[in-house]
DNA sequence: GTCTATAGCCAGATAGAC
DNA sequence: GTCTATCTGGCTATAGAC
């Protein structure tokens, strides 16, 4: 009771994290929450009346940490160029930080489409609309190459996000150890904004 | 009996591979499985002794579909530009057929790391050596800007792959509907090799 | 708030008739 | 090969003591 004192609740949140995030709504047990917050299972239902609910709270967690981020960045005052280097180099460290989010949210959203209509509400919802006009601006300036707004943005979120969630993949294929990983995704950092940056410049 | 007479074991690897790429291992029912095949639970059984048997046919077959067609284009005997125009528009077209498969694998490798020890064989494996070498070829040539061939390869496999594993999440935020998002595909056939390609340029 | 014990249900798997 | 009926185990959820 000495270190651990962070609140029963904060702990149930944390186990509940590792084991949801790993194994996903369907696969998760709630016996083994309860053995890695190190209570039992009775309690997680004191906290949080059922499995769903507790899943829903680390859900939205989850969302809570990616979306607004990425809404901050893309509505920046900034000059193009610059916001696409801001954001693949915040958004990757955020995402090494929280390597795991990307792949539980897809997931999810997948296999419950509904998902999607619940959590997405406006205010929380990704909104490239600024990033779109004005990346739309900069082609009619012919500052940039003629290129589809839309394509640019799923492009960008693509190049920063598919190292994570392929993460397992690409580090079976390629015998990249976790530290040699994190060294290549620290490289990215600069890469994507360069690779973008080359690739619609006129 | 005449339409259907696809053979009973063909009947349910269909609707297996349904459920399973909507639901993953852990959220599928041998109930909604049955069902779907338009036969009972007793007769999944009977063909495929249980679920964890019959869920590695499906994953087996969804990996032969995905895999050998990357390693086919990687290492076909053609210039390098060439090579990433046929990528993108060969592997879209093969994505939008089988537009549940990489979320399917990607969950399934990241709840089960084991799995891609077991089905990530040498031989099944995506082996990007060739290309690999070939664009360092290039680099050392002068013919492509400097780059990290790693980060190439992956940089066009997420171009690739992203617009599939988000696209739930991609269609609820810009508002598009199947037929647009379809659309939105077709055009990034030659929108993908286009932005790479200029993005190497010396 | 936290525990033990247990109810109740659901899903995977099997037995056995046809 | 295909079915109905049933067993069994495991998992969520609750009751109730402390």
């Amino acid at each position: 009771m000495v270190k651990e004192d962070i609140g029963t609740e904060k702990l149930i949140l944390e186990a509940a994290k590792r084991v949801f995030h790993e194994r996903g709504l369907a696969g998760a047990r709630m016996q083994q929450i309860a053995d890695e917050a190190g209570i039992n299972k009775a309690l997680l239902h004191y906290y949080f009346r059922n499995k769903e609910q507790l899943f829903k709270a680390v859900f939205a967690e989850a969302f809570a940490r990616l979306i607004p981020q990425i809404n901050e960045i893309f509505d920046a005052d900034e000059p193009l160029f610059d916001k696409i280097r801001s954001f693949a180099d915040r958004y990757t460290t955020l995402l090494m930080e929280n390597h795991y989010l990307p792949g539980f949210i897809i997931q999810e959203l997948n296999s419950n489409p509904n998902f999607a209509a619940e959590y997405l509400t406006p205010e929380r919802r990704p909104n490239p609309q600024k990033l779109l006009s004005q990346i739309q601006q900069e082609v009619e300036a012919g500052r940039i190459r003629p290129i589809q707004p839309h394509q640019l943005v799923i492009s960008l979120l693509g190049l920063c996000l598919f190292p994570f969630i392929a993460a397992e993949m690409i580090r079976h294929v390629t015998g990249m150890s976790k530290e040699q990983y994190m060294l290549f995704l620290e490289e990215r950092k600069k890469h994507i904004p360069e690779f973008v940056i080359n690739a619609i410049k006129p």
